[in-house]
DNA sequence: TCAAAAGTGTTTAACGTACACCCATGT
DNA sequence: ACATGGGTGTACGTTAAACACTTTTGA
């Protein structure tokens, strides 16, 4: 455990904001407007200020790039990089968070005034840092909390249909599934979805029943990829 | 994403290492040499030095304080910790590393020369700083780093037989499995087991098969705890 | 030949997939 | 009336849980 302080290494706090605008999953970057990367775009972050728990840097950051109010929106802590060589300017530490959240509109300029932008995560290319690398594992966290947990329903406004959930799975596993199965699936998991009671017409069918995101985190079992990246290579596992 | 320095934040590592001793899941602990929390009982830990990755930091914070190789045991970081008020002599972010290991020889005092010891998780009690909090959040994770991926086997000295590796799951989970049923699925499992050839011969009854840690890092689908913790409220959930 | 643990086989129930079918709305 | 998407019912194949049974050793 720590000592006393022993180097002066900067600690900040970077996001990946992920959100469904149409029929893609998207990033919200930042221009840097500065050196090093200079034009290059980037996660949206910033320094750790004294006084503040981590949590509290990331909605902070989140308000400040996103001009939102980040009570709204799922955050997450991802994973924490450190390594020596990944700011040229010296050693900074960062603490990355997971955002997840609806359709979002267009985001203000920060406070820094550097210009944000919704970018299709398939045409993310060229990022600052190491930043391609973190971008690339929080997709990965996000696809496979899909399974594991109910965090799908916070890329959905309030109140939302199963066809928004599914929607949801579809773009962000880039698969096709079965609607029926799907809505026996989460209307069955207790506390997933609570119903409003109301509904909501589309162009063109039946009106779909309204939901609200439910108490419940966890989804077990999970909701497994069928033809799912993992599931290539394994073969048959449970217990008991 | 970092600007420039801007205020000195101290950087640790923490570990909690993990064994399985006997038929108890244990945890070293060493005991605190100095203020605060003199006398007590922490997670072993230091600075980040210059120049060296987190993982890398975290090796060899193992190595000095239990005098093993850090390379024979599975370490992965866990999550970061970074309280404004964990620390009472001032702002100090932990990134809290989990370390898997085979039954560890009793290790050796530390390069501080602090008592090291091995401490059954179920009788932790009173640990330093937010130990306690980042203890049970690792033994959480453990717990379900068993359902999904292949880490049990790190609890195992190599060879091990099938029985060894229904132990870990038994102890860590709190359960007792079918063995035949166990043996199915792991021995399914592709890339989880590497037959050796060899067998053992224990006390009593037929010699057991001996196996080698397989390349397999993920296990899906997953080896489900049945009548396990996130298991009680949930029902059934699954896609396509 | 008995006890004990490894390992195999088999029955059965549960579950997911696929898909047929009905419902409710706009045109 | 028909097109469209919401939503329910159901048959079938797959899988896992339970447990009977066989194998291989030491005593």
């Amino acid at each position: 455990m720590g000592r006393t302080v022993q180097e002066a290494i900067a600690v900040t706090v970077d996001l990946v904001i992920l959100t469904i605008r149409g029929d893609e999953l998207q990033v919200l970057l930042i221009e840097r407007g500065k050196e090093p990367f200079l034009g290059l775009p980037a996660l949206p972050g910033g320094h750790v200020q004294p006084g503040e728990t981590l949590d509290e840097a990331a909605r902070r950051e989140l308000a400040e790039e996103t001009g939102l109010d980040g009570g709204t929106l799922h955050l997450e802590q991802l994973r924490t990089y450190g390594d020596p060589e990944r700011d040229p300017r010296g050693r900074v530490v960062t603490v990355v968070y997971l955002a997840l959240g609806p359709d979002l509109p267009v985001p203000q300029a920060g406070t820094d005034a550097r210009a944000a932008r919704w970018v299709p995560v398939q045409r993310v290319d060229g990022l600052a840092f190491d930043h391609e690398v973190i971008l690339q594992e929080a997709l990965e966290r996000a696809r496979s909390q899909l399974e594991y947990t109910t965090v799908a329903a916070a890329f959905c406004p309030e109140p939302f249909t199963v066809a928004d959930l599914r929607h949801v799975y579809e773009v962000v596993w880039g698969v096709v599934l079965d609607p029926s199965n799907f809505r026996r699936k989460v209307t069955r998991a207790e506390k997933f979805l609570e119903a409003t009671g109301e509904r909501r017409m589309a162009e063109a069918g039946r009106p779909a029943a309204l939901y609200r995101r439910g108490p419940a985190r966890l989804l077990s079992p999970p909701l497994l990829r069928a033809g799912g990246v993992a599931r290539a290579q394994f073969s048959t596992l449970s217990l008991r």
